[in-house]
DNA sequence: CTGAAAGCGCTTACAG
DNA sequence: CTGAAAGCGCTTACAG
């Protein structure tokens, strides 16, 4: 059924009445514009406060003819990896959600492995003074750059994917790295012997970036599991340094012909595709694998059996969150988390397919 | 920064110009009212289709003083199980985002072990005329009257928790239970021997409910998983009729003394933590146990170890899904999907403080 | 069957 | 420093 509004008298022309003044001059105190003397300021303040004054958002979209422009800074794409492509539709999702509350998305991609693309698209944004921007600061240096500028000119910005602590970002919204890996740490004690050896993978191009520290982060968790725990399973550790199908497979075969009694593979990224795809042309069984990230290679390994566990950190809501973050700052006007850890999901085969990623 | 929108021209006011109507018979037959010859009509649904016209919601809902009513019919929160509380979390979550669009929710609850007062509060709501209906449809023959009153009053409903397959209901939002115990099932194989016996528990008042088939279709899916993947782990089972903590403990001692051997639990609700209790008090450790809904008690024996795994269909998000599915329906008139399983999630000690019910 | 006007609760120029 | 008017894109009576 449909009913009528109870016609509670508030709003900006109830402020006026009861203030004496013109409902210009009330917005004008709602919007901290100057121009208004600290007398009727203070008074108008008063009443605003009395009636517990809440605007009408639809009202005020409506209303109002800006439009905000919401920046963001992701890596492109790529053959190497189609993780970032979740991270994107959530925003993609975001943004159709806000397109008719006049919110626009400015999308600008760079190349994971070149910090000069990264800056170039930074450079873009500023000069587009964005009204808010959501970034994956993949490069230390070049980010807090970047967000400084921010900062400067008021732009608040909101960091999804990894953190950058000491930043004054509206928000960080990603996992907990270490207790990522400390849970991948758990899962793998449960399937296996107090003796078996284990294999950690880390794939990474350069060592020593922000994207590397993020693997270290997680093999330190995994770590710190066995340890806490009192478990004495030999670890032993690989690095490989390209990021390719084939540069892995060879450094797998290595590590297996030094290592044949490896009973448990733990790869801190995404590239635990490849390693699965090692383990299925040479038939190696019998071994718990765990990796990172629903991505349709992982997927397609882990319902054949090569993988096991995956750990995920719903890269589509960061991307959503992230923007909707912006949005409740920026148009809500309402508090955000500082810092939104991510749940850490495990997907098996068997609930794969009710995974929202 | 913030620009001017594009002066894209569309909405009522060109529809008309171009139709040579008055915004008024726009306005008619976009709502599909009475009062429009089908000339007219024709002519401007033509132009609507040209333009690509999608009205502008804000406007919408500034201009109509109508008001939506939503009402809920779900369990009250009671001392046995606090698991409601998650759904309705939910539900007042969407009800504090969708109020500024004019949308009221009325709640209505029953208990549990009660149909009178289901069909009490049902009609109770019939009464009032709800525009639309969320309902956990705990009994099959009163739940299917309820909806079925429902359809002929036009007046759309959605089922979370659980599902009634044949209704013309709007949607389900809820888990998919058979593979929500299937995945239990291998859960359990990783941390156990092919010989190491398990035990089912069900925990229901009364058998030969919709509630009670629910477990038993999460058993049919852990038996299918052992079945399927040719485990020949032996199974033994018990149905515990009474829900408090002293018959729960009476029966798993009764069932330990039979089986001491039993290796791991499978519990197929919340009442987990009643079983945990019991092992905890008889310090019966070594066993992997597994059971269901991230509830205060069961976290805590979660965190204390004597629960290995919980599984968790995100409750609260059942509630808030099923709020925003008859807003998308009814306000924004955009498509609902007529199932949406829920995700299997996996808890244990190292990933719950992540974890988002 | 159709149109013209008022209004939803705000913001935006413009005028003084 | 302040007010009065117009307008955002719709819906709602009311009049004919």
């Amino acid at each position: 059924m449909s009913r009528k509004n109870k016609n509670e008298v508030t709003g900006v022309k109830e402020i006026a009445r009861r203030a004496k003044v013109s409902i210009g001059t009330v917005d004008r105190v709602l919007h901290n514009r100057e121009g208004v003397s600290e007398k009727t300021k203070a008074r108008i303040n008063k009443i605003i406060q009395e009636l517990n004054y809440k605007p009408n958002i639809l009202a005020r979209r409506l209303a109002s003819r800006k439009t905000l422009q919401f920046d963001i800074l992701i890596p492109h794409i790529s053959d190497e990896s189609d993780y970032w492509q979740a991270p994107l539709n959530g925003i993609i999702q975001a943004e159709a959600e806000l397109k008719q509350f006049g919110i626009n998305i400015g999308k600008f991609f760079f190349d994971q492995n070149d910090k000069d693309s990264f800056v170039k698209q930074a450079e873009l944004i500023l000069k587009r003074k964005a009204d808010g921007v959501l970034l994956a600061p993949f490069f230390l240096d070049e980010s807090t750059q970047f967000t400084n500028a921010c900062s400067r000119m008021q732009i608040p910005f909101v960091f999804i994917n990894s953190d950058i602590p000491d930043q004054p970002s509206l928000c960080y919204i990603g996992p907990d790295l270490f207790h990522s890996g400390y849970l991948g740490g758990q899962l793998i004690q449960y399937c296996i012997s107090g003796k078996a050896k284990i294999l950690v993978v880390n794939v990474s191009k350069e060592i020593k970036n922000q994207q590397h520290n993020r693997l270290l982060r997680k093999e330190e968790g995994f770590r710190a599991y066995f340890k806490d725990n009192g478990k004495k399973n030999p670890i032993v550790k690989i690095d490989i340094r390209k990021t390719d199908q084939w540069s892995i497979e060879k450094n797998m075969k290595d590590i297996f012909q030094q290592h044949p009694d490896i009973r448990s593979v733990f790869v801190t990224n995404s590239r635990v595709g490849s390693v699965a795809s090692f383990l299925e042309k040479n038939n190696l069984k019998n071994l718990r694998v765990t990796g990172y990230d629903f991505i349709e290679e992982n997927v397609s390994f882990l319902k054949k059996g090569w993988i096991d566990f995956l750990i995920c950190h719903k890269p589509i809501e960061q991307g959503y969150r992230g923007i909707m973050s912006l949005y409740q700052h920026l148009v809500l006007k309402t508090e955000v988390e500082k810092t939104y850890y991510m749940p850490v999901d495990i997907v098996l085969k068997e609930n794969c397919a009710f995974y929202r990623n």
